[in-house]
Order: structure tokens, then sequence, then C-alpha cells
DNA sequence: TAAAGTAAGTTACATAAAGTAACTTATGTT
DNA sequence: AACATAAGTTACTTTATGTAACTTACTTTA
């Protein structure tokens, strides 16, 4: 393992985006937020997971947290505006994946 | 852990490219050929993986590799156009990660 | 001619991340 | 009282990644 001679912004990227799961969960959040359960569901991800991963994109900016205090209790997850400028991104994988996959 | 409802391409390119290095490797040879080593200087990455990251993209067509028999032997590495055809995502992630990091 | 060097890996072992399934909490409904 | 529900969390197993030493085949140097 050598010193990275790697622009440290796109290292940082990819160390979110290259986590397994985190680009799906912001896909999944794309056309609109979801609640917990919708995106446990859509994708093949444990809770463990999934809280985890929410948490890191929270942290980072891309996501954010909405409680509902009914019974039981509902939370929402939207992309903010640094995770929704991500949607050409995240549109380009799902074009290549489509033409040569 | 549910079953998926996504979209089996897009997963597809998700478990290519969110494995951890895979993209930085792909960003690596973007600007053409380069050897084991040159990838492994660039990226803080061992040669354990990055071997088995190289393995990874040629068998799914998006990396050739090259021998020549010199001494001691060169091995070169490029991008199909497959893989080729990922350069705008990875632009893509390049910009937003000046922008939004 | 034995020792050292070089590129491209591989092996063996330690640590960290991900998968699985059961459990929790705070109500509301039957 | 027992059961249901959303959103997690916990404990434990399995898989992936990190680290460093070793290998191979030939060449140059001492």
């Amino acid at each position: 393992m050598k010193e990275a001679l790697l622009c440290p912004r796109l290292a940082k990227a990819m160390e979110l985006l290259g986590k397994r799961w985190t680009t799906l969960i912001i896909y999944q959040l794309i056309d609109g937020s979801k609640r917990f359960n919708e995106i446990e569901s859509s994708l093949p991800i444990s809770g463990r997971l999934l809280s985890e991963r929410l948490k890191e994109l929270e942290k980072e900016g891309l996501v954010e947290r909405t409680v509902f205090s009914e019974v039981p209790v509902r939370v929402e997850y939207n992309l903010t505006d640094k995770g929704l400028a991500l949607k050409d991104v995240v549109g380009g994988i799902e074009s290549w994946s489509k033409e040569w996959l």
C-alpha cells in the first residue's frame, strides 16, 4: 500500500459512493422521499446496514431525516441538494448498465 | 434482507462499481493504459487487491491486459470500449466531489 | 559466479465490514 | 392481555480487505 497521489476530494467521494449500497440508496431517493421500510423493501439490504448507511449519508449531508411522531413512528428520508446533485451520476450508471450489461 | 425489486442491470453495475477501488482503478486508466506498478503507486491499494480487481474487470470486459515479454515482464492494462463508456460517470463523480466536498 | 535487482504477482495471516436473525421500544388495536 | 407496527439495535457468523513476506524468471553488478 503506497501513499495516494490521488485527488483527495475524489478519494473522499469514492469512500462514500464506493461503499456497498450507498449509491443504490441514493438512487431510491432520487424521485422523492421514502420511509425506512420502503427503502429496505426495495433493496436486498438488511435493516442493520441500511440504518448505518443512512446515518453516514445524513452525517455527510446528502440525506435528511424527518421524524413524524405518529403511532407507530414514521421516518422519512430525502436527498439534500448535495445528494440530489448526484442525479446525473446515478443516471449515467443506469444508462451505462442498460447499454453494456 | 428482502428480495430486490431493483433493476438487475443497475444492481449488477453497482456490484462492480460499488466494490472498493474499482472506480478509482478505472479512473486511473481513463487517460490511457498503465502498468500494474503504476496503478499500484497511484492508489493506496495493495498488490493483492489490485490484482484481484483487475482480474474482475478483465473478466467483465471493462479492462484488457497485455503482456510484453521483456525482462522483467511488462504488463499493461487499458480500458475496453465498455470501460471507456464510464468516462462521463467517473467525470461526473469528479465534478461532484469538486463542487460539494 | 554468487548476490542483488526488477515487475508482476501470490500466499498466509490479522483486522474490518457485511450478512442474518432475534430482540427492543412505544404506542394502538382486538 | 395478547398482538401488531415502524424503525431500529444487538449479538453472532461469514466475507472482504489490509499487511507484509515470498515467488518467478531473467539481468546486471560485485
